[in-house]
DNA sequence: GATGAATGAGGTTTCATTCAT
DNA sequence: TATGAATGAAACCTCATTCAT
């Protein structure tokens, strides 16, 4: 007559999780999150044995959450500019529709509680993703910068068109478009 | 008179705070900075009335360090192209330098403990940074975008470097160059 | 179903708080009245928000044992004499029979932390007694004194006569009487 | 060339412990007083050895002040009546004068802080008023009580005018007399 | 599995007191 | 004497985690 661990529940809590660190920062109280997820607070141990991992999970939640929004409808044979483009489009389209999970990812990823190992995890995750961007490191432009800088510079540029969006969210489309010609410029 | 407050101590509490924020995160204790500055437990708060002012003021602190490096022979009357590379390189020269206070500085920027008020005085030092970035952000380039995009731009990108600086840090001259010439491409 | 909190546990934190108190007056630390309560520090704050709260709580729980033991078998159809001996009696009564909750309740009292809120509900309970006091007030004798005169200095009668009573216990029925025949002159 | 111990300073100390201990209780810090009285925080040590010495010196002040006050042209040889009534109004005068001490010496009173000691100086110096109550507690009407009950009686039955002058200050004298008439009739 | 009271270590901050200047 | 920085114990409170129900 055991119930399940019902995923619901657990999806609560990682959403729970979200608001609470937007707004309170990595050190937000696990009995708050349980809270906001409407779950008792020992329960929030059932699904996550300890904080830690909950906050690797919730990492992994996130960047899942993008990869797959880029994944939706690749343009898995378009030139390498339309490809680029797509993540280029899909990405910032995520963060703008999501500003507080972009937010928790980014403390995520600069806090030391997430591993390694989560790290390589989420890492293996973005198979199409690499793979064009591997193609596009290889251009003349990028050759004796190591592989991944690619990767990094258009991650890194996307923050920096974040916050611009983040400001003026009526101009999202002409601004990531903008950007994308600056950023398409540096690696032709 | 009394022993006078001395700046001495102040700073030892400050390199503290750098060293205990990159192993522990914002959430650092303020006793354990104490004990690393060597210095009682109370007397840390002599120099900064509370956690969250100590924190805003090593934001202050380690904004201007490197906003007084790149101030370094600056090349006042060289083209901009030269100017923009000294900013590029003394900040690269400096975030390699101290990579853990590049680190803090990460986590403080991200998170929310700084005010705007402590946003807005980093700001203003910055002077003769942004009178040159302000005027490359009026190239053609870069026209329909928003005043400030290149600071944005330059500052993630330089982020991108800085983590394979870290991993191959006899690379840095070279890597600092190449990236250099992408970003150059970028807005030219 | 978790553990109930016990009003068991509530109590004996109420009850230590009342020895603890007497001792140290109202700056006695929270660890050692959950100490005396037998229970661990931080369990303090699950039946009490914070230690004001936990001093408001007392201050209502101290004077409702009072008005309780004043309502025993309070004579409502004897003579306003009657009556307000009976008033005299049982307050004296308590409080020379708990003489820690009585030094307690004064130190509540006279300090700022008991809310105008707290003193207002408190006051609520009041009912049987005020009921009483105010037909005494309007008596000739204290005609042009405001009303509440005449529960102040019963009151404040009162404790005069407890620090007798304290001294000697052995003469507390005689005091009593002989102290209401003082009091009921200036009233009559 | 030594500076002597300034009675203005230790004066400056005592009155601003008053207003300090007005607002925060007897937890009042001895810093905050050292400050409100202009002295740094060590000096209040030259003056006084600890906190609790300030405390007593403190209580032998304002009882001493009272004293002087009801001293002031004493009736030695008026009617009983007239020299406790001159008690009676002298006392209540300096409550409603100073307020904040009365509040200080009430807190004081109640708590442990004040040895017996001091308490017995303080006794030392009624002197005079107490000859005065002596007489008065030797009355037909007092006959069975203890020595010292109309001295407490008369001190808690001005606790209870002074409630009521704070609230109507422009009715004080009104109510110190009609007040006086209900303790009279109550001791005759 | 779910609950939430209980725990106690640990966090930030306050404070009486000391002592170098 | 006067100063006020320095001290560190102790205060209040929070929190991740456990476990009886």
């Amino acid at each position: 007559m055991a119930r399940l661990k019902s995923s619901e529940k657990r999806d609560a809590i990682l959403q729970a999780a979200v608001g609470e660190i937007a707004e309170a920062g990595l050190g937000a109280a696990t009995a708050k999150i349980a809270r906001r997820a409407d779950v008792a607070a020992g329960t929030l141990f059932t699904y996550f044995v300890n904080k830690d991992e909950l906050l690797n999970e919730l990492y992994l939640e996130l960047k899942g959450e993008v990869y797959s929004r880029v994944n939706e409808s690749f343009p898995h044979k378009g030139s390498l500019e339309r490809r680029v483009k797509h993540i280029w489009v899909s990405y910032l389209g995520w963060a703008v529709e999501y500003p507080l999970k972009r937010k928790v990812s980014v403390q995520l990823n600069v806090s030391d509680v997430i591993t390694a190992a989560t790290r390589s995890r989420a890492a293996e995750a973005r198979g199409l993703i690499d793979r064009t961007l591997r193609e596009l490191g290889e251009r003349e432009s990028l050759r004796e910068l190591p592989s991944g800088f690619a990767v990094a510079m258009m991650s890194s540029l996307q923050d920096a068109v974040m916050e611009f969006i983040a400001k003026k969210p009526k101009q999202q489309e002409m601004l990531t478009e903008r950007a994308f010609e600056v950023f398409w410029r540096a690696v032709r």
